[in-house]
DNA sequence: GTGAAAGCGCTAACAG
DNA sequence: CTGTTAGCGCTTTCAC
């Protein structure tokens, strides 16, 4: 706003071209003129104008991440990490919080595209066709979700769920409850693609509960309908649930794991420090921000960008939350 | 990028700037044209771009904000709480995570200064004389930070710890350690503020430790410290320090609150889950996102924003960390 | 290697 | 109430 191009190139005693030159092209400049343009930049502290700069280029310099929930540690993770690549790469990042709400995400999506030049969505509640729909308007990248011909990066629920039944089972648990999470969520999908063969496989009977919203706040009702559902032990949806799910069952003075087992999803820094610490599935939030940034990106400038959609692995981390069944054969 | 106000006028059969008003002052503009003019926008999928309209306004449509550590939830609370007022004002928000480094922290604020109608700084590391400079380059708020001249959204840190040495005192502890967070930090310096006087008052010693990073991990190192100090209780800096502290003494066999107390200081939801439930102050963030936004976009359209610095009260909450001096008289 | 000039898409005077 | 016109600050042909 305040120093502009112009500024510089009279300083410099050189056109702005010459000024735009030595920015975006140093190769395209004499050496001398480069360095006296350069110190008239530094002098001046001139910045480009990001604006004036995009109309033209078509290019904004920033990326957009829409999330469900800014107070779930498991998107947050996902946003450091995405944040952390994107300044690497030179870009801002612009943040939509659409508080589970399929038509703020989507309203979201729709402002973000034009001020981003790739946007990341991990959105549990839009529909396929809404999705495709969206695609069209700017280079997108989905987290956790698939959708045909829509570049992706995902985590494997499936696999962390059979790890977790193969777990419970050889701790001679029979009857489980399974706490889902919102009935439209992708990630809720995926865990019952994994958990239903498994259990099946291991001769394991899963009681479905819910849909519970995967707020903290939820894992209360779901505890309690847990309990009454005579389990020997309670699957949880995300760690965020389980978490809340804990706090319940510790009012109601149950055992975990004594008289029941727990198991959450997300390994979140805090489920480490529960009461007990929970049994969990670590999910590679660092690389999956990392590599969907990559994959915008390279959408974004038409790069071939290989794989269209990419699955990081996800693994069973063993806590304090799962024992073996209670009066089982010890 | 693809349909521009030309588009619309054409099909509309009116001038550009007739488009442009029908979008900004609707009520200069007959009530038919309106209504023909907007058709088609709906019709064609019109959205202005931003970047040709900033060019013009000099408005972004954005707020940025940066926080040192996105892995923390006390700020990623706040941007949750950010991010939904900017989105009632018709702002976008840009994130910029520090990581704790005030270099990264000045850079992405230059950086995103252009780029924002206006900044929230959460920096307990740059110096004052630098934020006063950065204040000169965009419409700044200071968030749990005090610079001369500049606004600010404070909570009551002082108050907060004055709250926990009343407890601790109350309960019998004589001898206690505080675990400070980064030296150069306003917010440490505002809990010492508190500290230092009221332990005073109420006959408390106080043993600190430290400079500590505010990070889980580091909770650790600042446990098997204060052990070695020969305290009944420690204040840690923030929840995620003393939740770190705490995962530590339980890995040591260390009974809390039976051997020792330990306090937290923010509130965070996983403080209600650890292991115990933690003792802490809770710390106004909804509100005080909310207002800093308020403040920040009052700055940046010149409106008198009423007080400069704002101080939101904070609250004890004892949960189960804080017990009576052990040995003591019961 | 450098400069002049033409816009990018839009808003804001200024006329009518 | 509506149209014409002049840029906002910058990049990018196109000449030289």
């Amino acid at each position: 706003m305040r120093v502009t191009i112009r500024d510089v190139a009279r300083r410099a005693e050189v056109s702005v071209a010459t000024v735009s030159r030595a920015l975006g092209s140093p190769d395209r400049v004499s050496e001398a003129t480069r360095d006296r343009v350069l110190a008239v930049v530094q002098e001046l502290g001139y910045r480009p104008s990001p604006a004036a700069r995009s109309l033209i280029t078509g290019k904004t310099g920033a990326i957009a991440i829409v999330v469900p929930d800014l107070g779930n540690p498991f998107f947050t993770g996902l946003l450091k990490s995405v944040q952390a690549r994107a300044r690497e790469t030179g870009h801002a990042v612009l943040v939509g919080d659409s508080d589970e709400d399929p038509a703020t995400e989507q309203e979201l999506v729709r402002t973000l595209a034009k001020q981003a030049d790739g946007l990341l969505l991990c959105s549990p509640g839009i529909d396929d066709a809404t999705i495709t729909d969206l695609a069209g308007l700017t280079p997108l990248a989905l987290l956790n979700r698939r959708v045909a011909g829509i570049g992706a990066t995902v985590m494997d629920s499936a696999g962390g769920m059979r790890e977790i039944v193969a777990h419970l089972a050889a701790l001679g648990h029979r009857r489980c409850a399974y706490l889902n999470g919102p009935a439209s969520s992708w990630s809720n999908h995926e865990r019952l693609r994994g958990l239903r063969p498994a259990a099946a496989h291991h001769g394991l009977e899963i009681v479905e509960l819910g849909p519970f919203a995967p707020r903290y706040e939820d894992g209360a009702p779901a505890a309690d309908q847990a309990l009454a559902a005579g389990v020997t032990a309670v699957l949880a949806y995300n760690d965020v649930m389980a978490l809340g799910a804990l706090a319940r069952l510790r009012e109601r003075g149950v055992d975990v794991p004594g008289e029941l087992s727990v198991t959450g999803f997300d390994d979140l820094v805090y489920a480490a420090v529960s009461a007990p610490p929970l049994t969990t599935v670590a999910m590679p939030l660092a690389e999956a921000g990392r590599h969907a940034v990559d994959l915008v990106l390279a959408h974004a400038s038409a790069d071939p960008a290989g794989r269209l959609v990419t699955e990081l692995p996800t693994r069973l981390v063993v806590r304090a939350t799962t024992a073996r069944v209670p009066g089982g054969l010890g």
